[in-house]
DNA sequence: GAGTGGTCTAGACCACCGG
DNA sequence: CGGTGGTCTAGACCACTCG
């Protein structure tokens, strides 16, 4: 019954023991891979597998040439998505369009956080798959022209950390009706707003959630390394009066710092409430 | 400026790039780590890190003595999470309870998949802290005896494929009055009609999202080996018309063949229908 | 310049799978 | 049985950070 385990779960497993205990504290560098290489009695090899599959369960990150450190559990960040009725404000971060510009702001408040975004990076770009599909976009020959979209890009801290990084995609023709949109700077009234004004009342939305490693930009950003937890990927497509999709809004968090949920029916408002 | 992106981070993406226009397709076998090695003139370690970054990103699944496969992206099986209104049974898919036993069975239907669960696996256990603190249950001393929960978990099969774990707790009490909860059969009427008559009647419910490395359980069942992509875990509290939290549901999506989605206010019909 | 983690090598042994 | 991927070693060089 010696080695059913790897030596370096084992290793992982101790290590995270006592992260869960308190021995190791949020914020604490861990030793050198080579002194935990000699504490443990194996190759610097078999800690970096060890570290790595903490890194993977979230209670560490790893700066290059600096360390690796345990995980601040920041106070978790809670991020409403939805609303049963879609016209109801009356309540505490309650009403249409969770998760986005300034629901997202008012959400951080409440929950006594501080929130901002940077200022937006606007660009007109080639329609990828995504956009296409979600947009209703035809496709083109490969040889031809491709159409084209505008991307709205943000960084959205709170308390001064990165916590997400949303893109918006709309269809170019949209940008000459609603023109604000191509212009680097946030839109005051919110997007929402501005896009009603416009003619595209929000009346509904698609959300789909996915996971996936993050990309080289996404680890910049929320200053990981690599083999890191995945990201959790939002999608939403908006559908105006018409029936018709006009915007998608693609949102990548870090898991962990945030909780992401939605809520449906009668639920306590303390629920609603709840920061955590 | 020789080795700005490390090898095996280039032979991923040439893998990939080989899955991505059709050079391997989905079931085909990569060849052997010694081949890759060879070819590539590296030493086995760097094709197994590439081969890792490929794991983690979804495309190529692992089974350790047999080789690494080019995922089948079977057809993405869509599960409806949430619906506007409530009491609106009428459309298709659309009712209350998205995602759960009958509805995620019907759905299934929909979509002209076949889906089955394993006979339910009905256990009463020491309550965990998400048990407790999901269902309002007061913790005790480390000492005392613990609060008791009934858990039941089901594998759930789309296809004849692994698609999913769901682990459903209760309070023990809540078990005295609907004894069917301990028997270790499907309940014919559905948990959530059942719990109904008990007098619990789910009117409000409140979903969270998170990813996660998958556990050996989870590995196993999905038929993955280590290092493989993010599990989502979908967590649902339900709310009786006492405001009472009265079940909490975890559900383990693997990622990639599912897609996770809600739905608000207004969307064309046809997005209610499509399977992908 | 010393120390860090990231990458990489060239071996080794193992458990498990298939014919 | 031979071949597979999983684990592990004991080195090496690199780029980067920090004092």
């Amino acid at each position: 019954m010696a080695r059913r385990t790897p030596r370096y779960v084992e290793i992982a497993a101790d290590l995270q023991a006592r992260i869960d205990d308190g021995r190791l504290e949020p914020g604490d560098r861990l030793p050198t891979e080579k002194e935990l290489a000699q504490r443990w009695g194996v190759s610097e090899n078999t800690i970096k597998a060890a570290v790595n599959e903490l890194r993977r369960g979230g209670r560490v990150e790893t700066v290059p040439q600096k360390g690796s450190f345990v995980t601040e559990p920041d106070m978790p960040f809670v991020i409403t998505l939805n609303y049963t009725d879609l016209g109801d404000e009356n309540a505490p971060g309650r009403g249409f369009g969770g998760g986005e510009g300034k629901a997202f702001l008012s959400e951080a408040d409440r929950q006594r956080h501080q929130a901002h975004f940077s200022k937006p990076d606007v660009a007109v770009e080639d329609a990828g798959e995504l956009q296409m599909k979600a947009l209703g976009i035809p496709r083109v020959p490969a040889d031809a022209p491709q159409p084209q979209v505008v991307r709205r890009s943000q960084q959205r801290f709170v308390d001064g950390k990165p916590n997400s990084l949303q893109h918006s995609y709309f269809k170019l023709e949209l940008a000459f009706k609603a023109q604000d949109l191509l212009n680097s700077r946030d839109i005051a009234e919110g997007s929402v707003a501005y896009l009603q004004r416009c003619g595209h009342e929000q009346v509904g939305y698609e959300d789909e959630f996915d996971a996936r490693p993050p990309t080289e930009e996404e680890l910049k950003f929320f200053g990981l390394s690599k083999n890191s937890l995945a990201v959790i990927e939002h999608i939403r497509t908006a559908f105006d009066q018409n029936g018709e999709p006009f915007r998608l809004t693609v949102t990548v968090y870090k898991p962990g710092t945030n909780k992401i949920r939605f809520i449906a029916g009668d639920v306590p408002d303390e629920v609603w409430e709840r920061g955590s």
